[in-house]
DNA sequence: GCCTAAGTTCAAAAATTATTGAAACATCAG
DNA sequence: CTGATGTTTCAATAATTTTTGAACTTAGGC
């Protein structure tokens, strides 16, 4: 009774095509994209993260790409993305090449992460200029209110780098 | 002694031509740009707010236009959206019509309320749809995982909009 | 070792977001 | 009241960001 799987019925092994979202992924996809959104990362790489969330198993690339409706190009910049800010995890089966995705197990962590990436290396950037800009202002005897706040600027931008290792470790501690 | 000034000397009132920011100026708006950045908020309203930080007195719109150049509409949207997220004051003498502005006391707050302003409002969007995408699980008799994931999901965006009210209190409490 | 499936890269196109500036509006000093 | 000053609005343009897709690279099954 078991109908032909559409590969074994003999046509076109290529485009298996894939489903759309249904309604509640698309649900949970628009809320990591306003989540996303936020901290300014693009759609397609909420998207891609939503579905792997809401799946039971691990998802390979040519999945993503149908059941998005998004290019090869999105799926694997997406999935870069996502690599990089250690949000997914692949697992490969022996036998095979492709490579299958799923999210992290800590969303929180991978949030954390994902600010820390971006926040950290502003305050490190900043960190002399901030200094010059206020050793500048004393210098020059600017108003005390403006130093005063300066200086707090300052005091923060250091106790955050401070804090910020003990945040999260970074890769190897 | 006292040099006439550019309007009593009889010249074009108009046009009083500001300076350009310094470099000290110029680094401070650096780093309020990039930070602003990580939230996109757009560089003209980091400028703006990165000139009233480092200013000793109020700053009006003319300076604001003139020193930072960029157009009235600029100025305009930017000042508003800064009011908007209490970012700012404005100072008014008496005989002008002219509005003189200022940053608000706290940076620090004011930051708090502009995360808060674009979190909470996709807190609140969610929660229903979150709790119906994971009812939706529950009865389809998904994964364990999967039904472990968004229950999380629901428990945080619950937790989060409960604490939201805490951390700064809504205009008029 | 090939050869092909799997994935990456990147320049060009599309989509989105920010800025401009001219016209409309509002307010208050006279 | 009224006119000029100060500000806002918003359609058009510019700048930036995201997505696409075709050419390229890589890895591993055979």
């Amino acid at each position: 009774m078991k109908p032909p799987s559409e590969k074994s019925a003999g046509r076109r092994p290529s485009r298996p095509s894939y489903e759309p979202l249904q309604p509640h992924e698309i649900e949970l996809a628009d809320f990591f994209v306003r989540m996303a959104g936020i901290l300014g990362v693009p759609r397609s790489v909420a998207e891609i993260y939503a579905l792997l969330y809401v799946s039971s198993g691990p998802v390979d690339f040519d999945q993503i790409q149908g059941r998005l409706g998004i290019s090869k190009g999105s799926v694997s910049q997406g999935l870069k993305f996502l690599r990089g800010h250690e949000m997914i995890l692949s697992v490969k089966e022996p036998g095979s090449r492709r490579e299958r995705w799923q999210p992290t197990p800590s969303l929180a962590a991978s949030l954390v992460a994902l600010l820390r990436s971006q926040v950290l290396p502003a305050l490190e950037h900043a960190q002399p200029g901030l200094q010059r800009v206020l050793a500048d202002a004393e210098q020059r005897g600017a108003q005390p209110e403006v130093i005063e706040r300066l200086s707090r600027l300052n005091r923060w931008n250091s106790r955050a780098l401070e804090l910020a290792p003990l945040l999260l470790p970074p890769p190897g501690a």
